[in-house]
DNA sequence: AAAATATTGTAGCATATACTACATAAAAGA
DNA sequence: TCTTTTATGTAGTATATGCTACAATATTTT
């Protein structure tokens, strides 16, 4: 028993390697098996079907997305501050690819569909978690709603990143700045 | 001729209304065949091949979706009336399909697939065109700035919607009227 | 060693998808 | 009217995909 489990986190370790580099929709059972070099065959032994091996995979790679969050903690800083800091973590390589994996987790998740949407609402907790604690604020009140405003700038950037409109995304980092 | 070109019309209109509210993954020829009350064969005849089909369905789906956007205009207003407005046409019926096609668009063309980064710019520049005819401000240096800072405040919210984070969206509101 | 269980290969199925070949019916042009 | 386009049906191909059946080989347990 314990064999079989233990071979299980490797596939999914690969595997989530995979999806991370080449998204949801390109992982069909042969690009999968091909990655973790095995067969359709024996990924249907480790896993109960592709939805399970998707599940367990995708809450694999969150793990380790919300770790990443974790490491990029610095001190509180104000708002305009934490914006910008937060761009430039954004185009990471390490995190870059997390991004575009969010965004593909977004398209799926507005249609409901299981099990991206709950990965999406926790992956977006994480991220609503997060920013609370990064964030400084004057009057503690108005925190709740920096914070939301904080939330809906970086996932903007996001949308714009993802259609190459880095430009603006400097333009608004300048106002938010300039605002102060 | 005229009449072939008519009926493509025709065709690319009903197509239209079925991607708008099925979305792109489930637009295989078959179901656009039978929500034409047509034969794959036929849809194939009209045009070179799908993703002609797509590219000129998507096209029109855009134009019709700008010229919604152009119906909305209204007076000139500052950063923190323009947001609420546009959260509020967002959630509206008629535009609601546009924005979850627009998710779906975006997470296409974070990898550079075609035909949808090129129509996910242009998409986006009607976007940006039209909040810099309708953003009031103070002195017009800033206006580039506070422009892009609400288009990422919206699309942020897009995101956000997409997920049911209406509180968040509703408590980033609520901050960016107070700050006024 | 024998029996039971776990691991892997080969092959195939059923369905879906984009697209084509061939043929016929309908319409338009001469 | 006759010929040439144009429109449509039937059927099929090639490929992909998730999954299963059956069998053979390892590995473990008794």
């Amino acid at each position: 028993m314990k064999k079989f489990e233990l071979k299980k986190l490797i596939i999914i370790k690969i595997i989530g390697e995979y999806i991370l580099e080449n998204g949801i929709k390109n992982a069909s059972l042969k690009n999968l098996a091909d990655a973790a070099k095995t067969s359709d065959r024996m990924l249907l032994h480790y896993f109960k079907d592709k939805e399970e091996m998707l599940t367990l995979t995708l809450t694999y790679i969150t793990e380790n997305f919300i770790n990443l969050l974790e490491k990029t903690r610095t001190e509180k800083m104000p708002f305009y501050s934490l914006i910008p800091y937060l761009y430039k973590e954004m185009k990471e390589t390490q995190i870059k690819p997390y991004i575009k994996l969010w965004i593909e987790l977004i398209a799926l998740s507005s249609k409901k569909e299981e099990p991206f949407y709950s990965i999406s609402r926790q992956i977006c907790n994480s991220f609503i978690s997060w920013i609370n604690t990064a964030i400084q604020v004057n009057n503690e009140e108005e925190k709740d709603q920096v914070s939301a405003i904080a939330l809906a700038t970086i996932e903007g950037f996001v949308i714009l990143d993802a259609l190459d409109y880095d430009c603006q995304i400097i333009k608004a980092i300048e106002g938010i700045k300039q605002k102060t």
